[in-house]
DNA sequence: GGTCGAATCTTTACGATGGCAAGATTTAAA
DNA sequence: TTTAAATCTTGCCATCGTAAAGATTCGACC
């Protein structure tokens, strides 16, 4: 917000705007560098300076999208209470529909070569943040103690590991399937059933996996 | 094949083929129409008239690729015989296989909007045919007979559909999170023991799920 | 308040892409 | 043999991402 016009002022934040405006109206395919840049008021180079390249403009784009996931998870498994079965159907239910109410942002999100990965120290944090809600999700299933930080999500074992990736998998094959329209077999009516319905038989396969290894 | 170098004689598989060669060396990234015409030694503009547009091209490319899907997950079940779980096993452990031994092909077949998907009649054979094997791997743990036809895919109730949901979301989401990069975590020593420990699981929920139905 | 380096933005330019149109060449049916 | 259709080439255009160089403003320091 300067006076004279020429300095923007908050040109980070207006280009991921832009984006975000861009990637709704346009889609994936629409989307460009440049593009943005349009809509936010500057000239095609200006990002360069904030963003470097195409890239790190998406790979910011993604870290917004998990950010935004990662609060819609919580506030949903939240508002459930203690009933287990209920927070797995409501951690899958808002999985599936932060997908369909953003599904380029989501598709951006999952797309390892539009981003550009910090190097050596593993993800970024809203990844890590994300990731461990969920991991919390099957902690709670397996009644034992939950992450408190996303520092240590990789100190748990084989076992919880196992549980973790049939939980994921699970909720994520089925957002990415309907996004890419491969799901259309089943009538788009009965979606609600059948995620309620795989999420309280994967919980309760959880569960007794949880009981069995003891 | 033709003699005067004008006309190629067979183009439509001459790009297939420069195009599967490109995916391999360049990836997605550097794949290019011009790029493939070059490969197959014609002018920018000659592939389209066998293919429309880039998004025929890598129709073909994904049809091509879900034929060799099919035949890699139609070999693994066969070999395996009659066993419920190893049949589950084999047939996570193949589509896992298929996506990490062609990562591009695998990436293009689960890009909706790189594919210009025929109107109305629904979705392609080839990605029919791979359907109709999964589907059968989920009607085989429940005892049932199996589809002779991709035809009838859509006849199945409520309860199958939820087995074929739990079943292939667990090995899509499974393949595409790992190709996406997103189960760091998991030590990739380890991951053939987690595929076929979640598949066993999976199989039976899905086998007890088929008896309490009954 | 004034100076000067750093940050931010613009302009210009380059190579490459996908798509279109018009024309050249070959094939194959009549 | 004639001729329409199929196939391929050449040339063109708008657009894109990126880089380089110059213009403008900001802010720390004197």
């Amino acid at each position: 917000m300067s006076k004279s016009g020429y300095h923007h002022g908050d040109l980070r934040n207006a280009m991921l705007d832009a984006a975000d405006q861009l990637l709704a109206s346009q889609g994936l395919q629409g989307f460009t560098l440049r593009g943005c840049a349009r809509l936010a008021g500057v000239s095609h180079a200006a990002p360069k300076h904030h963003f470097g390249d195409v890239r790190g403009l998406l790979s910011a784009v993604a870290a917004r999208g998990f950010e935004r996931l990662q609060a819609t998870l919580k506030q949903a498994i939240e508002q459930v209470g203690e009933d287990l079965d209920a927070q797995m159907q409501a951690t899958t239910t808002a999985y599936v529909q932060f997908a369909q109410d953003n599904p380029e942002h989501f598709r951006v999100m999952f797309r390892a070569d539009l981003l550009r990965l910090p190097d050596g120290s593993g993800p970024p944090e809203p990844m890590r943040e994300t990731f461990r809600v969920l991991t919390n999700v099957i902690l709670s299933q397996r009644g034992e103690p939950l992450l408190q930080s996303s520092e240590v999500v990789n100190l748990v074992g084989f076992s919880l590991i196992n549980d973790i990736l049939i939980g994921w998998c699970h909720i994520h094959g089925f957002a990415h399937l309907l996004m890419e329209g491969q799901l259309a077999m089943v009538p788009p009516g009965e979606l609600p059933q059948h995620i309620q319905r795989t999420s309280v038989r994967l919980a309760q396969a959880i569960r007794s996996h949880a009981l069995a290894s003891r």
